[in-house]
DNA sequence: ATCATTGCTTAAGTAACACTTATGCTTACA
DNA sequence: TGTAAGCATAAGTGTTACTTAAGCAATGAT
């Protein structure tokens, strides 16, 4: 690579006057430096730049050449200093944002058709995923910030380059329909009768049903049966409607059919598991004003 | 503009490897100089560009930004110095050629296409027209040599910048038709018994006439009949063959004509007007392998 | 758990090199 | 012919980028 890239500064004020004591001028510098930087250059390229002649620099091909590698470079540059500055100045510029894909497909679009009509100039790069994926992309710098739906068990410890600050508290119940209940679990609910249920989780590892059942008996019931496995809320939601059997949903999803006596879910007595979605950042990153403003707001 | 150009090198690199450690490694410079440059950077751009995290530099949005901008630059750089190591290399590349509009389609392009047989490497851009248009644009560097036609009256004192080598001497007559002649030539040739007749010419200030009459008789013959003014050869030649008048062309294109008694040339017992065609550089200009090539072959 | 390793930062000293001042040369213009 | 403008070169100086060294934090192995 070239060594010294400030001589290619030079370079390009000298092309543009065509002369090194007006390139001096603008780069407040004495001409002396400029003719040194230039024949440091020549050296360096081992090609001759400019023809001197009386009061001008004829530039020759090679400086053409070099010209329109370095011209659009130099523009892109102020160009994009500007932009840095006018990101500095107010809200504005892009936001890369991870979210579970509910709470991002729902909550989180709301939001930001929200924010957008106060800040116009800023927009949005959701991804979509689990956690687990989108934690690597935040600790890569691919993303701004994740909300995360961690899940007390795991988690917490094993990610101290991030910082964490709880956002939503969302109440996580055992539902079923109506039908279902009247059907398979009359009387009082004990965890022997709801072992011999029908399950719905959201993953082969049924992560969902095992923390809810700690949290509300101090174990967890192995053997379950799980008849569905579906990476949706809404797929479960559907299934539990549809009577297939129990399944863990945010209460306020719930709330209009549980009133209605249309859904039914299952209450020990104990305050209700629940699910904490959490805003991580990179610990150690600087808030842009764009970032500031969602955060504030959020 | 941004003070220091060099640190955007440093920054390239570290973008890179997202490691101070490793970018030291690449520049051949202590990881400490690296950590400094990017503290300075960053502080002249008064933006956070990389996360510090344990054994790892994590970009911000900005610093992708600023790379966005960084790269394709010094891959272009790249190229560009491979390319001008190519050219020094062997003869490639483009030569940017002026010369008069005849010489320019018939002589020259002639040369090219033997020249591009034995270096298929090297690429032309010729302009054609007046060296009054061509030789500004070669004082000022947009082309790279220019053939010009330079009468030994003008020219010559006023080009100091310039270097001028012949390469072609063409021999000018003044030519009529054989009926042209008998009609109205008959007897000896005199100053006098020229007056009479029609010319044709180049341009409106007849130069090739003047320069003929100066040159034959030691004075031009003002009031002459100029019936046809038109800037090319084959024309002229042609308003010859039809009988139009007298006009000036170069002796070998009308060698045949001439032997067979269907052109007629006016011989006044001084050795012909030479027309030397010039071949007319920047002094002081390194020539490339190919401008070399090119000039040792013509 | 503890220790060794790795990588980044900060501080202080040094060495490199970019810049300034000064001079001379060339050319254009009056 | 003289003067002014522009570039090149030389010598000296000043800035600053770099090196060395120490400190800190986080990771992974014993």
């Amino acid at each position: 690579m070239l060594t010294d890239f400030n001589r290619l500064k030079v370079f390009y004020t000298i092309y543009r006057y065509k002369s090194a004591a007006a390139a001096a001028k603008e780069l407040y510098i004495s001409q002396s430096a400029v003719s040194q930087s230039l024949g440091k250059l020549e050296q360096e390229l081992k090609t001759q730049l400019f023809v001197r002649m009386h009061k001008k620099l004829v530039p020759t091909a090679a400086a053409g050449r070099l010209y329109e590698i370095v011209e659009p470079f130099v523009r892109g540059l102020e160009g994009g200093l500007a932009w840095l500055e006018a990101e500095k100045a107010g809200p504005r510029g892009m936001l890369r944002i991870g979210a579970p894909v509910e709470f991002g497909s729902r909550n989180l679009v709301e939001f930001i058709a929200a924010f957008r009509r106060r800040h116009p100039a800023v927009f949005f790069e959701v991804s979509l995923g689990h956690p687990d994926m989108l934690l690597p992309r935040l600790a890569a710098g691919e993303l701004d910030l994740v909300f995360a739906d961690i899940f007390p068990g795991r988690g917490a410890k094993s990610l101290p380059p991030f910082a964490v600050s709880t956002v939503i508290a969302e109440k996580l119940v055992l539902a079923c329909s109506a039908g279902y209940h009247s059907a398979r679990l009359r009387g009082t609910i004990t965890p022997a009768a709801l072992a011999g249920c029908e399950f719905l989780d959201y993953s082969h590892g049924r992560p969902a049903l095992d923390n809810w059942f700690r949290h509300h008996y101090d174990k967890s019931l192995p053997g379950l049966k799980v008849v569905l496995t579906v990476e949706s809320v809404q797929a479960i939601l559907n299934g539990i409607k549809g009577g297939l059997g129990l399944g863990i949903v945010p209460e306020y999803l719930v709330e209009k059919e549980l009133k209605a006596g249309s859904v039914w879910a299952v209450r020990t007595g104990r305050p209700e598991l629940i699910n904490r979605i959490s805003l991580v950042r990179l610990k150690g990153k600087a808030a842009s004003p764009a970032e500031k403003a969602f955060l504030e707001n959020y």
